[in-house]
DNA sequence: CTAAACACGTGACCC
DNA sequence: TGGGTCACGTGTTTA
C-alpha cells in the first residue's frame, strides 16, 4: 500500500496528481496513461544540436531569456497519426529580478490546488506530494520503482515540478497548445497561460506567464517565461532559423529527428496510442575531470546564479531510426559521462521486441554546486517505496537537511568513503545506461545485464560482419564511402544481395532487361507511394546513371494544377528528406 | 618483490619455470617470451567446428580416445615467417585406467624436476609452483595480473599443467615437435615423448606416452595418450579428412582457418616474433538456465567421468580476416553463456589498433562438480601476487583444505559471504567477458569498461543503421531470405534513407520530378555497372510501380549480336543471384 | 524462510 | 601522500 503500484489509479493518488498537476492535466494523463499497454517508443532522435538551441533560448541572454523551451517533437504512431511527444527541453530556475517582475506569484500557487491545501503547510507536504506524483507519473508510463528520479531530487521547485511533469503529455493533433499549435501551423503567443494547454495549472504554479508555441517542421516548440512579454517576430524568425531543416548548423547531422512510433503490446485502448514512457535516469556529469560533482540538486540553488539549472533532455530509445552515423568523435568524446548521454540518444533500433522506454537523462552541466556532501539519495528503491510521510529524508545515514549542505571540513576519513559512494554510484550510472543500450535484458541483475551485454556487443559484431562482407561483394560501393569503414580486404566473397528476379529477353535487335524489386526498400518507393496518394500517375518515367549517381525522371500529371501538385510534393518531401539532416 | 614483475624472469622464477616445465621448455619460453615487447596477435581464427573436431579426438571414443588434441595453427609474422602458434585444443583427464595401462608413471613424475623435491612433500608446493608458472608464464606474455586464471583452479594436475602450458608455446618452422613436423609436411608418431618436442619434459610428467604430430593445411595436429599406441594410418586418414579444407564437413564452414599474423609493437629481437599472448578468462558454462554451476574447478573429480574435462579454446582477437558469417544459427544459441563463448570466437575486426590479445577460455561444459562450496580464489591480485610459501592459502578468510571441500554443514552466516563472493566473481568474469569483447578499451576499470561498452554498442548499431539502410535499398533481397531477420513490422515507416536530391519542376502542363540517389545503394546499381562494363548502352528505360515492387525494363543495345549479349548478361547475373541462398 | 541481489563502509593497494 | 580503484564482509531488501 505504501508503494504506488503501476498501472491503476486509485482515488488517493488521482487527487494527489490533479492537487498538483490541475484536474485537466490529470485527466489528460490517465486518458493517455492506458495503464502502460500501448507505448509509444522512440519519439525520434534528438542531439545536442537540438539540446544545444534549447539551452540557446533559455540561457543565452542574447535570445530571449526564456525560462524554458520544450520540443515538442512529431511522432508518428502505428495508425499513422501523428503525435507530438515530448522531444527535448531545457529549463532554468527564474532569476530573482524575473521573480519580482513576475509579480511573485511564483510561489505557492501550486497550494490552490483543487483540494485545498492550506497556505500554513510548509514545503514538507508540498514537497513530498510532488515527488510522489512524480514518481506516480513515472511507474504510471511504465518506469520502475528503481529508477524512479523524484526521490533523487534534493527538493521539487515549482519550475521543475512544471518542467518534470511536463515530460509525461503527449499531445496527439489538434489536442493541447502543442497539438494545435501544429495543426494550425501557425504560432501561438499567450500572454496568459490560462488556457494554453492542459498544462495550464502547472505553468501558473511554475509562475509562468508568457508562453510561446511555434510550429517547426518536425514538432513544436514551446517556450516559456515568467515574464510577461510582447510579441516578437525576431524570436520566430530565430527559432525558424534554428529549427528549420536546411539551416541545421550541427556538424554532426546525423541523429534524425525523424519520429517513429512504435505500438508496443496491445492496443485494446483507443483513446490515443501516444503515450511517453519516460524512465529518467539521474546522471552526473562530470564535465572535465574533476571527479566530484555535486549529485543531482535540480533545485536552484540559494543565491541562484544563471547558470546552475538543469537540462534535462531525452534520448531514444525503441527503434528509432535514426539517421546514419553520428561521428566518431562525438563517441569518442574525452568526458566519459557525456559520452555516456550522448550515446544514450541513439538507441536500439534493434530488438523491436524489446520492453524499450523512453529514456531520459537529466544532466547537471550547469550544476557547479561544489558541495560535496549534499548527496541526495539516488537509487534507492527503499526510499522510492518508503512512505514518505515527511520530507526529510527517513534515511538515518545521511541527515542532510534539505536546504543546504553542512560545509562539512574535509573530513579525510569521511572523504574515502564519499568517493567509494561516488565510484559505486558512477558503476551504477554506468548500468543504467547499459540497460538503455542492450536490448532484450533477460534479467534485472547487473550479471545478467553484463552477460546480455556481451552476447549483444558479440550479435552486433556478427551481424555487422555478415552484412559487411555481404556490401563488400557489391564491389565498388565501399571506395567511395568514406564512412564505411570496411576492411577491404577481403574482396573477394561474393555474396551480395542482387538485384532480384533479373529477366532478360533478346528480340530481334534489341535486350530488353527487366528488373522488378521490391518496392520497400526501393530509393523511389517514398516517391511512389506519394504519387499513389496524391493521385499522380507517372506519365514518363527514366533512369539514367552516371559516375556516381542514379538519376531517376518522372513526368507526372495530377488532377490539379502544375504548380499545386508541385507544392503537394514539396510539401511531401520536405518532411522525409530532412531526415537527413539533425 | 613478492609480485612477480611481468617481463623480466629473475633467477628464482626460472628455476622454478624450469622445474615445472622443464629445462628445455624454459629456455624456449624465454628466447620466445621477448619481454612481452613483440606480441603475436591474431593466431588466425578457429570456430567451432575445429573445437569440436579436436573434442571428438579426444573424447569420443569411437576415435582413439587421445587425452590431449592440440592444433598448432599456422600464423605468419610480420616477416612473412611461418610461426605455429596455440590454436584450439582439448584434453581431459585420463581414465583410472589409462593411468593403470600406463604404467603408474603419472603421478609424481613432476618432482623429478631440475631442482631436487623430495617425493615426500606433498601437493603443497608443486601445486603452488604450478599455479606460480602459470602465473608467470600468464604474465610473461602479456597477461595481466587480475585475470590470471592460473589462481583460479583449485588443482593443477599434471594434465592441465602440461595443457595450460602449452598454450604459451609457438614453433617456427622446424623448432620443435611441431615445427619440425609442419616443416617436413610428414606425420611424426613418437612412442616415447622424451624428444618430441621441448615439452617433452612437461609431457612426461602428464605421463603422456604417445604423441602424434600431423601436418595439415595450415598447422599441425598434435595427439596424445597416456597409452602407448601403434601407429595407426586409420587415424591419420581420419585427420586428414577432418583437418584438410576441402573435406571440411562442418556446417558453418565459414571460419576461416587461415592464420593471419599481426606483429605489434617493436620487433627488435629477431629470435622469433611468434609470441602468443593468451589472457586466460575462465567462464562458467551454464549450460541450460541453471543458474548455478560450479565456477572453475578444472581438476580432475575424485571420482572422474570421462566428460569433465576442460577445452580449451582459443578465441580471435585483432583483425583476423575471418571469413564470412558463421551463421546465424550459431550465433543465436539458445544458451546463454554458451553464446558468449561462440561469439567471443567472432571478434573484433573492428579496431585493429586495439591492444588485441589472443583470448583463451575455458568452458566448463562438461564440469558436472555440483559441489557449490569449492570456490578457488580467481581474480585475486593479491593472493596472485602475495609470497604463496605454502599451498594453504595464506589468506585468513579461506581456510579451505587443498584437496577436497570440507563438505561443510551448511553454514549459514558462512554462506552468506560465499554467495556474496560468487556474485562478485560472477560480475568480475562478466566484467572480464565484457573486456574480451569490447575494443579499444580506454582505462582498464570498470566504470571506463562500461562506458566503453555502452559507447561501442552504440557505435555498432549505428554502424548497422546504417548498413541496414544501405541494404535495404538494395531491394527484395531480405524478402525471400528468412535468415535476414528484418523488422518487417515497421515497414511502413520510412526510415528509409530518403531519396535525396528531389528536383520538382512545373513546367506548362506537366510535373518532373528529378530523383538522383547513390549508384551504390541503388537496385539496379549492379546492372548498370555491368552495362557499362560490357559496354552496352541503355536505349530506353522505364520505372513501373505496382502493389508493392517497382519494375525497372531497360532497352539495350551492345555491339554483339543479342542472343551474346544476353547471355553474357545472364551469366554476370547468375553469379550475382545466387548469393541469396548461403 | 531461504536465496539472491545490492549498497554500504572499510582496508588495501597503486600510481 | 592522497586520489582512485578494488575486494571483502556485512546488513538489508526483495522475490
Amino acid at each position: 500500500m505504501g508503494s504506488t503500484k503501476r498501472m491503476l489509479w486509485d482515488e488517493q493518488e488521482k487527487s494527489m496528481v490533479g492537487a498538483v498537476l490541475g484536474g485537466r492535466a490529470l485527466d489528460f494523463l490517465i486518458t493517455n496513461c492506458l495503464s502502460n499497454e500501448s507505448v509509444l517508443i522512440g519519439v525520434g532522435a534528438t542531439d545536442d544540436s537540438l539540446q544545444n538551441k534549447l539551452s540557446d533560448l533559455v540561457e543565452n541572454s542574447s535570445n530571449f531569456n526564456w525560462n524554458y523551451a520544450i520540443f515538442w517533437q512529431l511522432s508518428q504512431s502505428k495508425s499513422g497519426d501523428y503525435v507530438l511527444g515530448w522531444g527535448d527541453g531545457c529549463c532554468r530556475e527564474p532569476s530573482e529580478e524575473e521573480e519580482q517582475e513576475s509579480g511573485g506569484g511564483v510561489k505557492g500557487i501550486l497550494s490552490l490546488g483543487m483540494e485545498k491545501n492550506e497556505e500554513e503547510q510548509e514545503d514538507g507536504v508540498k514537497q513530498n506530494m510532488r515527488k510522489r506524483v512524480l514518481q506516480k507519473l513515472h511507474t504510471a508510463f511504465g518506469g520502475s520503482d528503481e529508477d524512479n528520479y523524484a526521490f533523487g531530487l534534493d527538493r521539487v521547485t515549482d519550475t521543475e515540478m512544471f518542467f518534470l511533469a511536463s515530460m509525461y503529455f503527449s499531445f496527439p493533433k489538434g489536442y493541447g497548445g502543442p497539438g494545435k499549435c501544429f495543426a494550425s501551423a501557425k504560432h501561438l503567443w499567450f500572454k496568459s497561460v490560462s488556457d494554453y494547454c492542459v498544462r495550464s495549472f502547472l505553468a501558473k504554479s511554475a509562475g509562468i506567464q508568457t508562453v510561446v508555441l511555434v510550429p517547426t517542421d518536425f514538432g513544436v516548440l514551446e517556450l516559456g517565461s515568467v515574464r510577461i512579454l510582447p510579441e516578437n517576430f525576431e524570436l520566430l524568425n530565430t527559432v525558424n532559423s534554428l529549427f528549420s531543416i536546411s539551416t541545421s548548423t550541427s556538424t554532426t547531422q546525423s541523429s534524425s529527428l525523424y519520429p517513429r512510433v512504435i505500438n508496443e503490446g496491445r492496443d485494446e485502448s483507443g483513446i490515443s496510442n501516444a503515450v511517453q514512457l519516460p524512465k529518467v535516469v539521474l546522471s552526473l556529469n562530470n564535465n572535465g575531470r574533476t571527479h566530484f560533482r555535486e549529485k543531482l540538486a535540480i533545485r536552484k540553488m540559494d543565491h541562484s546564479s544563471s547558470i546552475n539549472f538543469p537540462i534535462v533532455r531525452n534520448g531514444v530509445c525503441g527503434s528509432s531510426t535514426w539517421g546514419v552515423n553520428q561521428g566518431q568523435g562525438e563517441i569518442f568524446a574525452p568526458n566519459g559521462v557525456r559520452k555516456d548521454f550522448r550515446l544514450n540518444n541513439n538507441n536500439s533500433n534493434y530488438q523491436p521486441q524489446r520492453q524499450v522506454q523512453m529514456q531520459m537523462e537529466i544532466d547537471f552541466t550547469g550544476a557547479n554546486l561544489r558541495a560535496n556532501s549534499v548527496r541526495p539519495v539516488i537509487g534507492e528503491p527503499e526510499l522510492a517505496a518508503a512512505d514518505v510521510e515527511a520530507d526529510q529524508p527517513s534515511d538515518g545515514r545521511r541527515p542532510r537537511k534539505r536546504g543546504r549542505k553542512p560545509a562539512n571540513g574535509r573530513d579525510e576519513p569521511l572523504n574515502h568513503v564519499e568517493a567509494e559512494r561516488q565510484r559505486r554510484e558512477k558503476l551504477n550510472q554506468r548500468f543504467y545506461a547499459l540497460r538503455a543500450v542492450v536490448p532484450n535484458i533477460s534479467k534485472m541483475d547487473k550479471a545478467s545485464l553484463l552477460g546480455d551485454a556481451i552476447a549483444y556487443i558479440n550479435e552486433l559484431q556478427a551481424k555487422l560482419n555478415v552484412m559487411e562482407s555481404e556490401r563488400e561483394t557489391f564491389g565498388s560501393s565501399t571506395s567511395k564511402d568514406g564512412s564505411a569503414n570496411s576492411r577491404s580486404e577481403n574482396r573477394h566473397q561474393n555474396i551480395r544481395v542482387p538485384p532480384p528476379d533479373v529477366d532478360i529477353e533478346a528480340s530481334k535487335d534489341e535486350v530488353t532487361v527487366k528488373v522488378s524489386c521490391s518496392l520497400d526498400t526501393h530509393p523511389v518507393s517514398k516517391l511512389m507511394e506519394t504519387f499513389k496518394e496524391a493521385q499522380i500517375s507517372v506519365v514518363e518515367s527514366k533512369l539514367a546513371a552516371a559516375n556516381d549517381t542514379i538519376y531517376h525522371t518522372f513526368v507526372i500529371k495530377s488532377q490539379g494544377s502544375e504548380e499545386l501538385t508541385k507544392d503537394k510534393l514539396i510539401a511531401a518531401f520536405s518532411r522525409e528528406s530532412n531526415a537527413l539532416q539533425i
